[in-house]
Parts: C-alpha cells; sequence; structure tokens
DNA sequence: GTCTATATAATGATAGAC
DNA sequence: GTCTATCATTATATAGAC
C-alpha cells in the first residue's frame, strides 16, 4: 500500500504475497472494505501507542516528532485518507477517529506547551497538532515521489526549534553518558 | 476525482458524466495515464498562472495563501500525488515539475522574506514554500473528510501572521476605498 | 468525430470439496 | 482452515461502420 498505492491492494496479490490463495482473504475479511479497516484500526492501535510513549519520554516533543517523521506511519494514514474518498465506511470511521486521537494529542500537548512557554506564541494546543501532523505528511509523502527540494532545510528548522526547548543532555569526554532511571 | 479519489475516474464514468460514449475518451487522451498526465499539466498551468497573480499583488503572501487554501488545487495535487504512487509515468513527472514550480515560489518568496524581514527567523525561503505547501494541504485535504479539529485556530493563527506581515489598508469612514492602480 | 461491437484482463465474492 | 472452481462485474483498449 504504501510502495505502489491503495489501488494495489488487491485480494489477489494479498494472498501471492502471502503465499495463500486469494479467497483466504476473503475467508478472514469477508469484504475489502472490511480489510481496509482492520488495517486502519491496527495503525491507529500503533499510533496510540508511539503517543503515549512520546509522553512518558524526557524530551516528549522530539520523540513524537521522530516517530512521526520516521515511521511508515505517516505514508500509510496518507494512504488511508485518500482511500477512504472512495470507500464511504471508511471515511466515517477515519474522521470519527482522527479526531479523537487528535484530542489526546491536544491535552498532552497543552501541560507541554505551557511548560515550554510556547502558549503566548503559538496559541491554542491543538494549532501545534496540526503543524507537527501536516509537516510529518508532507514531508514524507514527498520523499516516497522522490520530491526532496526544502526538505532538508524545513527539518533542520524545526529540529533546531525542538533542540532549543529540549536540549540534548551534553556527554562528558569520556563517552556518552546513560541516564540512570 | 476530488470528491470521489482517483479510483473513481474511469473511462467509462467520464464517458456518462460527459454524456459520450467512454470510447471517445481513448479518442481523446488514448491512455489513461496519459489522460492523468493532461490533468497533470493543466493543473500545474493554473498553478503558475496563480503564483504569478499572488506575486504581483499588493499581498503576496496573504492571496498565495487564499489562492491555497481556497482553490480546490490543493485537492486536486494530493489525489494527483496519491495515483502517482500507482503509475510510474506520472510519478516522474510530478517528482519533476513539483521541484520545478517549488524553485520559482521560492525565489520568489527570497524578495519578500527579505522585505519582511524573515530570513532571520524562518531561515532559508524554500522553507517558507514547504510550510505553505504542506498547511494548505492538511487543511483542505481533512477538511473534506469531515476532520475539522484544530483547523480554525490553525488558519487563525497563520492569517494573523500573515495580516501583521501585510496589514489591510484601512478603509475610512466613507466605505472601501479602491487603490488607483 | 461519434457510434457499435468486441477482445482481454483483472477485480470482489461465493459455493463446495477436502 | 485451505483448496478448486466459478460467477458477475468492471476495467482499458482496439477495430471498424457511419
Amino acid at each position: 500500500m504504501c510502495e505502489e498505492g491503495y489501488a494495489a491492494v488487491t485480494s489477489r496479490r494479498l494472498g501471492a504475497e502471502a503465499g495463500v490463495n486469494p479467497q483466504l482473504i476473503h475467508y478472514y475479511f469477508q469484504s475489502m472494505d472490511n480489510l481496509f479497516l482492520e488495517l486502519w484500526r491496527r495503525h491507529t492501535d500503533r499510533s496510540l501507542v508511539l503517543l503515549s510513549q512520546a509522553f512518558i519520554s524526557q524530551s516528549p516533543l522530539r520523540t513524537l516528532w521522530e516517530n512521526s517523521i520516521t515511521a511508515r506511519g505517516a505514508s500509510l494514514a496518507a494512504e488511508l485518507m485518500a482511500l477512504a474518498r472512495h470507500r464511504k465506511v471508511l471515511r466515517a470511521e477515519i474522521a470519527r477517529t482522527v479526531e479523537s486521537i487528535r484530542r489526546m494529542q491536544t491535552s498532552a500537548l497543552a501541560g507541554i506547551m505551557d511548560e515550554y512557554g510556547l502558549t503566548k506564541s503559538l496559541g491554542r494546543p491543538e494549532i501545534l497538532t496540526v503543524l507537527i501532523t501536516g509537516m510529518t505528511r508532507i514531508l514524507v509523502v514527498e520523499d516516497e515521489l522522490g520530491i526532496s527540494l526544502g526538505h532538508a532545510d524545513t527539518r533542520a528548522l524545526i529540529e533546531t526549534w525542538i533542540d532549543r526547548l529540549e536540549p540534548k543532555a551534553r556527554s562528558g569526554s569520556g563517552g556518552p553518558e546513560k541516564p540512570k532511571d
């Protein structure tokens, strides 16, 4: 799906890739609609795990950014949202869960923004959520299409901004020091 | 394409919508690959017109933002880029032209950023291009899926930011004044 | 240029043997 | 659960009449 787009995901193709008959796909998932729904649910489950991991880490903003920009999650989300335009059942479920997850991320970010003194310049915390989601999505999706103009600079700016808010612990001359936890 | 996704765009459907036989689509466009290529070219042509219009206006940043967020262009671009994952011929053309247009937009923005004193805070002008493209894309695409959480606040922040850089000419008590040009 | 007719391939899905 | 067989539908595309 991430490599060739949702249109390449067919029961026959999935069966071949899994080394089984395509009919087994229907045995387990009934319809393709349902298969894509299950895929979306698996994706959101993983997103929630990554989200909660980020907010118990010592650098929540950096972890959140690195998770979003590294994982194939942004790519998969983009593809499933494109597919949702074509499949009504996906559309409702996606709209619902995106808003739900965004609410959680927002309330988690609210505390961070207060702590970092960002509330004055950025305003409401949902803005930061939209900003992070939007920027990671365009960087990841364009990257996969072979578009890279401006990417390195944009990432550098954002990472500099994060570094200022969440300075990395500097290691001594004896090499990197692992913090006790 | 914008309403139901690229998978809904078939020669049969196009023929029906145009009130002609689907075979005529092949008469004019030969293959579907070529049809999508022509669509992409029409899209980029219009993008270039809007871009040049923005930069001769008195509020280039505002015009650029409003063009991007209003037109169905962002939606079409997103759909065609999703389709490009599935169609190799599109992929190369899209990667090439996106970078080309981005180069033009960047060099146009470079002058604006200097004038507005943004270079110090934002850095290189391509960053602003990526920022505008990314934010308009997520706002437009999510909007069409029925996702709106955080959108109003994000738009408000960006528009406030533009208003500060490009203050609107305040009209007198006699009503709006049209500037002579 | 627009139509009818048709070739060919791929899709989602079901029924039933084992 | 996994297979074979099969169906109805849809897709792109071409050939040829008018």
